[in-house]
DNA sequence: ACATTTGTATTATTGAGTTAATACAAAGGT
DNA sequence: ACCTTTGTATTAACTCAATAATACAAATGT
């Protein structure tokens, strides 16, 4: 299992531990049953302490991606096919509630943001499809 | 000028007041050239420190929906219009290609997406319809 | 029994972000 | 000149989340 983690991008560690590991449970390179290195050890690998791995591991369990056998180790949960799909689900839908809250205070009717959301998609695409075009999409600063 | 802040919900006073002056010039409330009440006075009747509101001016300065004239007072910015529609447009597309990062990401089609947007926004409709349930939010990390 | 390995719990430290206390500077009216 | 009113700048206090230090508890193999 290869993660890296970053200690100057302002994500917390456990964060991206968590993150990383639920996308390699989502894309199959780790499998139900699968065991988890354990505490101390990824802590030692990654140079961090035990609790922020301890932690990590706590929010996956919470959310049904591993499963803790006390003191037999961590390991990928069996039934993750099925929480997987509802993972999504729910990921997904936290962020359309946020946009659709986002889009009502700023005045915009759901059909201008449907047709908005089909032409972004639109740009992206086309982008993926020619990487020659290096129009620098200027990074808009941070909204604090 | 009727703004009303919650100690309570864990959003920062000065980002309070930054939504709903921003939502107030977006929505016409405030027009260009009206004078916004001074830091002072403002912190007063609000019951902040004058810097809390000091910095809520700063950031609408800073994304131009406000202009400083130095002792003179802070203003809703003239050419207002233009920029506004500008950082609702910036904004909105903004969340929506977080959107769309996330969506491809976690396999969903444009399509599946489209339609979960329409969904949620129903779903956000009928609950703003029916106000009775007034429980305070309890911060919790997850969506359920 | 006991040592080893697992996860757990408690408490302290650190750091970033928010707000407050207070003093400063510039413009304008009297 | 002087006072009032405006925004500005600096520093301190407080809060909270993240991480670390450390001790605890349970299972297993020898």
């Amino acid at each position: 299992m290869n993660l890296h983690i970053s200690l100057t991008d302002g994500v917390p560690i456990y964060q991206q531990i968590v993150t990383q590991i639920r996308y390699l449970v989502a894309a199959g390179q780790l499998k139900p049953g699968v065991e988890l290195p354990p505490i101390r050890a990824l802590a030692e690998k990654l140079q961090v302490n035990p609790n922020t791995i301890a932690r990590a591991y706590r929010e996956l369990a919470r959310e049904g991606t591993v499963e803790k056998r006390s003191t037999k180790g961590t390991f990928v949960a069996e039934s993750v096919m099925r929480l997987t799909a509802r993972h999504r689900q729910s990921a997904i839908r936290e962020r359309i509630d946020q946009l659709l809250a986002e889009a009502r205070q700023l005045g915009f009717t759901l059909e201008q943001l449907l047709k908005q959301v089909e032409s972004r998609s639109n740009v992206m695409d086309r982008k993926q499809k020619r990487p020659q075009n290096k129009q620098p999409n200027v990074k808009s600063e941070k909204p604090s």
